[in-house]
DNA sequence: TTTTAATTACTACATTTGTAGTATTAAAGT
DNA sequence: ACTTTAATACTACAAATGTAGTAATTAAAA
């Protein structure tokens, strides 16, 4: 998934190459995946000659929406709120992170306040 | 796993009863996942009499952070404030929310500065 | 054009997950 | 003591997941 999102678009074998470093699966382990995640419609494809160059469906940034809200769901009462409350209480963040976060708040803030 | 850390711990049948608002699960059903789970050493149980009693052996704290920490290295750079940042762009807070997380990143700033 | 290399099609198989039935045993009620 | 009930033990089975082999096909190289 993450090689399609970065890459765009993929053959098999581009896949495996990409893979490589981290694991060495045989073409035919990625083949098999990329087809079962077709069925589900999680990755499209279309051919170039023979070949099969896959998409992802949903993009990464969609994901990560709908990955965080169930974990939020599952686990943070449904509050991102809370989660972040949780990542405040185990130190998840470095100074300049915390900094950066207050100005996002901030602005933020002043967007609700003109947007009703 | 919900029901096993309400309850501190529960019997079988205890969490039959709970989940049956939501769905109605066999017996039996039940008390598979539970011997599952016990395998891979998610929850622990001791007998009273021939009847098991099974408790949760990560807490609910551990599972959010284990859980939040994975989604973060997978979709979110590893960074908490990717993630943070992400919250923010979908809107994901109300006002009130906001303010008060705005409160407790400076706090957590002020603990920082006293604390190197 | 014949050989070789790449690519897919089809098949396979073990493990995990989701769900539950049947048989047995032990406890509780009468 | 005997019967009903609750609980576990054992078994099962389909679907999903992880991984890959073999056969067939096509494209590219020689």
């Amino acid at each position: 998934m993450k090689v399609l999102w970065t890459q765009g678009k993929a053959s098999v074998s581009d896949i495996q190459q990409s893979l490589k470093a981290e694991r060495d699966f045989a073409i035919t382990t990625i083949s098999t995946v990329l087809q079962r995640l077709y069925k589900k419609d999680i990755v499209d494809f279309h051919k170039v000659g023979r070949q099969y160059i896959y998409k992802a469906v949903i993009s990464e940034k969609e994901t990560q929406a709908s990955m965080t809200n169930n974990l939020i769901d599952q686990l943070f009462e449904g509050k991102s709120s809370v989660l972040v409350n949780h990542l405040l209480e185990e130190d998840a963040f470095e100074a300049d992170e915390l900094e950066r976060l207050r100005k996002l708040i901030e602005a933020a803030q002043e967007r609700q306040q003109l947007d009703p």
